[in-house]
RNA sequence: GCGGUAAUAGCUCAGUUGGCAGAGCGGAAGCUUCCCAAGCUUCAGGUCGUGGGUUCGAACCCCAUUUACCGCUCCA
């Protein structure tokens, strides 16, 4: 364990010093969980999205993309439950320390009354036996009468307190119904404040006249409320899918590990529309075809595995999670869900506007099922880097760090290097170039010796390094070094282009997944 | 958000009792060099996270703040 958080430092570090992820605003002490991609990093990152948003719309022909505006008509999260779920109010014991919510506190309260009336109810039946009377109890019982009338008051109170959303009220009901610590046993509270995970902003430049809008908390909705638009003009037909890249911005209570929790992050959405009934074997298929998406990129399939939810969002009616196996362990890096007709149908009620489907085969209308996959951007990008983040003991006893990228998703393809910078290498060396940097992203280094600048393109994952050696000016052959087994082989010019464009073809992990 | 710990060069870190700002690696320029971090020369980089305070004097002590890590807490 400890080794591992030494190779997560290891691979934060990595990061920095490479220009793949750099701290924000970081002149300024930076700015808490948000993180800036650098020259490797987004190029990198491009490659992953490319990699997915192919995988989506090149391999199905029934899947097409949009590209949302993070902006959205607010009552969208009021539709999409974001608006209450995102607004938990919190209180915190003084004594403790311990953070609850407060209206999971006095919904426990409620419990414990009904536990009293409850265990009375017991008590007397088995002191009555045959002759007890349920009923007549519940209605005569001084002490069950007590608990219902103090039950039935907290309940009013409460449902009045959460309605007006008054946080001193949630408070006051805490302290008069004298509910403590479960830890601490008191009754020292702060005051109750609400953590709002939605970014607000306002939409409109007068004072008076502006509306609060919010920075989108997921992509999702982008696709739902565009679902009419992209079936009707493109003509698609059940079952489809809508795919979807874009950033999503939460006001996360705690933001940690690196890139694995930022407030802004990067989404990669699609949700698939099908026939009310079949959700869950599409479910099915997509759960299959995502994990092989992932396998394909040749890490190990033991660094994956499934997390099948067993307590289910209010939406769902099956949901599973892609983990990855994170230097700080199993992480979630992809969610897949079947949504019911939870989203389309919420947005038919808030908008007024029908949302639905005229099936030619059933000769019926119906609101689509969806099933969503969802994978974190930000998280893939970690899970490639410290997938791809290898210390290696070389023969002579030296370490080369070396990060093994799958070379589709490389930064840079190839590096061009003459053996030294003089007797007309480095100008066949750009030429080279010249002829390859349409194709590739490629590097020029002519800067220290051959074996530095080979472990210098090690520790960037770039797989290919072509050398230009005196021969090269007589024979018009270069050496080409592959990054993982350092081997060389001797080839002509005119072959490097078909040989790497082969070797960095995204096609190679495609035809994995099918 | 609470509690604890920490912050010194691009990275990893040293810095004695409060008394001149340091090392290794890395980077740049030059020389050398015909294939895996070789060698030599030169150079750049720091308001010691930031802001106050104590002191003749602060990287070091005190207060605040920011950021990161660990533990809580939260995660539609």
């Amino acid at each position: 364990m400890a080794q591992q958080e030494d190779l997560f430092k290891k691979l934060v570090s990595h990061c920095k010093e490479y220009g793949f992820v750099f701290p924000s605003s970081e002149i300024y002490d930076g700015l808490g969980a948000v993180y800036d991609y650098g020259q490797n990093g987004v190029e990198l990152k491009n490659n992953i999205k490319k990699y997915w948003w192919d995988s989506m719309t090149l391999l199905n022909e029934n899947v097409v993309g949009i590209d949302s505006a993070i902006f959205m008509h607010p009552t969208i999260w009021k539709a999409s439950g974001h608006v209450d779920a995102f607004n938990d109010p919190l209180i915190d014991n003084k004594d403790s320390k311990k953070r609850y919510r407060a209206d999971v506190l006095i919904e426990e309260q409620i419990a414990r009354y009904e536990d009293k009336i409850n265990k009375e109810v017991e008590k007397a039946a088995k002191k009555f036996g045959d002759a007890f009377d349920k009923a007549q109890f519940l209605s005569t019982n001084p002490r069950v009468l007590e608990n219902q009338a103090k039950k039935e008051e907290l309940h009013t109170r409460f449902a009045k307190a959460l309605n007006d959303s008054n946080l001193e009220d949630l408070r006051q009901i805490i302290l008069d119904y004298e509910i403590v610590c479960p830890i601490s046993g008191t009754r020292n509270w702060t005051e109750v404040r609400q953590f709002n995970l939605m970014f607000a902003t306002e939409m409109g430049s007068t004072s008076d006249g502006a509306m609060k809008v919010y920075l989108r908390p997921e992509t999702a909705q982008g696709i739902f409320v565009n679902f009419l638009n992209v079936q009707k003009t493109g003509r698609m037909k059940i079952p489809f899918g809508i795919a979807q890249i874009g950033k999503a911005f939460r006001n996360e209570i705690v933001a940690r590990q690196f890139i694995f929790r930022m407030r802004e992050f990067e989404q990669m959405e699609m949700q698939f529309f099908v026939r009310p009934g079949e959700e869950l074997s599409w479910f099915a298929q997509w759960k299959e075809t995502r994990m092989k998406w992932h396998k394909a990129l040749g890490f190990g399939d033991h660094k994956y595995r499934f997390h099948d939810h067993e307590k289910l969002a209010h939406y769902a009616n099956a949901a599973t999670d892609i983990e990855f196996e994170m230097p700080f362990g199993f992480k979630e890096v992809e969610g897949i869900h079947s949504r019911t007709d939870f989203d389309l149908s919420s947005h038919e009620k808030f908008s007024g506007k029908k949302i639905q489907y005229f099936d030619p085969e059933l000769n019926s209308s119906y609101v689509p099922y969806v099933i969503e996959t969802s994978i974190g951007v930000d998280r893939m990008f970690l899970s490639v880097m410290s997938a791809s983040y290898c210390e290696e003991v070389l023969n002579d006893g030296e370490t080369r760090v070396v990060l093994k990228l799958p070379a589709a998703l490389a930064p840079i393809k190839l590096a061009v290097l003459p053996l030294v910078k003089k007797d007309g290498l480095p100008e066949k060396a750009r030429a080279i170039i010249d002829s390859l940097k349409f194709d590739f992203n490629c590097q020029y280094d002519e800067k220290d010796s051959i074996g530095k600048r080979y472990r210098r393109q090690d520790a960037i994952g770039t797989p290919f390094c072509i050398t230009i050696d005196h021969d090269t000016l007589n024979d018009n052959c270069v050496t080409i070094r592959y990054r993982d087994t350092m081997e060389q082989e001797r080839v002509s010019i005119e072959k490097i282009s078909g040989i790497i464009a082969d070797k960095v073809s995204m096609k190679n992990l495609f035809k994995q997944m099918v």
